[in-house]
DNA sequence: CATGAATGAGACTTCATTCAT
DNA sequence: GATGAATGAAGTCTCATTCAT
């Protein structure tokens, strides 16, 4: 049972420990993390850590969700400056690897973590379901308008572009194999242009 | 060190704790899984893992190499046996959800290891490398054939739609989304014909 | 060391966490207990608690003091009304086991903790012995009155019949069993007047 | 989970565990003995005490169990070779003071223990109940013959005597009250024939 | 008087691995 | 080859109590 921090004290203390378990989960990976490190990062006694987390799942769990909504969030901001349906797709696709590569450690780890632990599955599922719906509505307005093959079906086709990417992302920016940035994003939107046959 | 076992007896008691070893790993996953269940599992004594592996890690090595092993050479017989080019791609989808539908168990755990084994994760590596590979050389010889579209970048595409292969299986295999596995393979092979703009 | 409380508010702050120490103490044991669970059941922050009481354990042992006080006062008052030897160990064992029955749950705890806080032991056994003095003289007046068994030893009597009654009561409304509430007391009465060998 | 010994090593080492905790358990009351302690006083490591008991709760039960089993047990003994009422109820007097005696310091530790340990509690409540049916059906056969008191109900006569001599033996033994074993024995013995009226 | 954040001692428990038989 | 007893490092978590505000 945790306390809910009701003073400003508690607050910043509540924030530096979600700050330390960041740096140490990065650094350490999940399961080599020990409480004890994530206490003495955040400059707090070991016994406080369990003042405000449950245990360093909880922590984590907490980690992960708030990246998953920044990720998410930023996705939309991206999509609304984008023109034609080209640019959208190499916009996104941008976007999707640069704030994969800012994240990349974290990303590493709840990769990892959402092998064991079933909250973090479902809250990065979450991410991927949300960017494949949106995905899926976009191919199915370009077949509406003629701009894309009709034999297509959206759904199939969203889930494997998206994860095209979300699969291109990881072996970029997590498995150290080299790719140029932009050749990337360039070939990702053809690659996913000729895929719908989109029409320009 | 382990001793390598000389008579019938040995080789057999190896093998049933390889089998052991699966099994348990298959239901328990990695982390959850001890010693003393293989051991029991295989009907040996807690202490005679250690003749033949020398840790847990090992074992699961032994295992997830054992499974690629299997999985790139029946790859390669699949191949033989196709004829367009179209063919061959739909028979190599085709032929990848089917071997991780049948293995998928393993597969999740493998993916589960491979995040935090860094030996596990080269095996693992190694397949999707050498499955690049073979496409790469696959979609250089269509455009030097003129049949597929030049402004991709093999190296890119062919880890790109290898990625989107490979995740499309785990979601669907592992991640439990539901899609029809006839409608999977054509949809793949669709969308992977379009992508580097074959030319039928 | 606390401070006795000087204002009013104070003194209310006090008699809450009284309160609520017995019914977390009553629902929860006395180990089990924790001084937040008594705290916020008082509706007091977690450091106030030491305000007014130095340990869980002296908040319980006054608690514990109070409840004996009243169970021993409370018997004083049933003897003055009596008539006849045998109605008036009718009538203590009626007010003994009506009490125990009233402050079972609290009884309970107290028989534990007496059995590993020395000072919680002292006060529990005050009042055994407290009755058995009473008991004693009553026994001794009796058969110098030539009423009662001449071969009883009364120390003896008096902490055996004492302990009698008491192992009944916890039987009766702490172990579970079932009695019926005056059959009880006339048994007990019975077997009592018999034992001293009480001539009516 | 725990493995029963396989080898007479094993069993050598259990048993080395049972009676160390006995003696730690008798020295430093349940609550106070670690489970270090109990494994050091027994010679083997800290670990060695998971291989036979699953927790300190685990190991106690055992100790409680095989107290109450060889106390009854003794109990059918004594029975046997008695021969008048009197004598009978002497004897079985004697027998419960004496066996009290003999394990007080493991008695005390049970008494407090069964308080939060549910399996104690009935383990320890078994006795009682398993006396008192004894009891009941010596005094049922002593109406039957006309030598005793007919309006003494038996249940409640039972549980209260029997109820008499074990709080006795415990003021006597736990409590630190002073009384001759002797006169005990007489007079519990004296109070206890008087009570169900026995007719010599 | 009241608050609640911070402390840290202290014990439990797991399980991979070793080793004597 | 096989057994299973023994080891002990390692880390988690609880909660009574203190103390600055």
């Amino acid at each position: 049972m945790v306390a809910q921090p009701r003073s400003a004290k508690g607050l910043r203390t509540r924030a530096r420990l979600v700050e330390a378990g960041k740096a140490v989960f990065e650094r350490d990976g999940f399961l080599q993390a020990r409480i004890t490190d994530i206490a003495s990062e955040a400059q707090v006694s070991h016994g406080s850590f369990y003042h405000y987390f449950d245990s360093k799942e909880a922590l984590f769990r907490e980690i992960a969700e708030e990246l998953e909504v920044r990720l998410v969030s930023m996705d939309d901001i991206a999509h609304e400056s984008s023109t034609s349906p080209l640019d959208r797709i190499r916009q996104a696709n941008r976007t999707y690897l640069e704030q994969y590569r800012r994240e990349a450690k974290l990303m590493r780890v709840i990769e990892e973590v959402s092998r064991y632990d079933e909250d973090v599955r479902v809250v990065r599922a979450a991410r991927d379901a949300d960017l494949a719906a949106r995905l899926e509505s976009s191919v199915k307005k370009l077949q509406a308008q003629g701009l894309a093959d009709e034999r297509v079906e959206t759904r199939y086709a969203a889930n494997a572009l998206g994860g095209m990417v979300a699969k291109f992302a990881e072996m970029m920016f997590i498995g150290g194999m080299t790719f140029d940035m932009d050749t990337a994003v360039d070939q990702l939107t053809l690659l996913w242009a000729n895929a719908i046959g989109l029409k320009s």
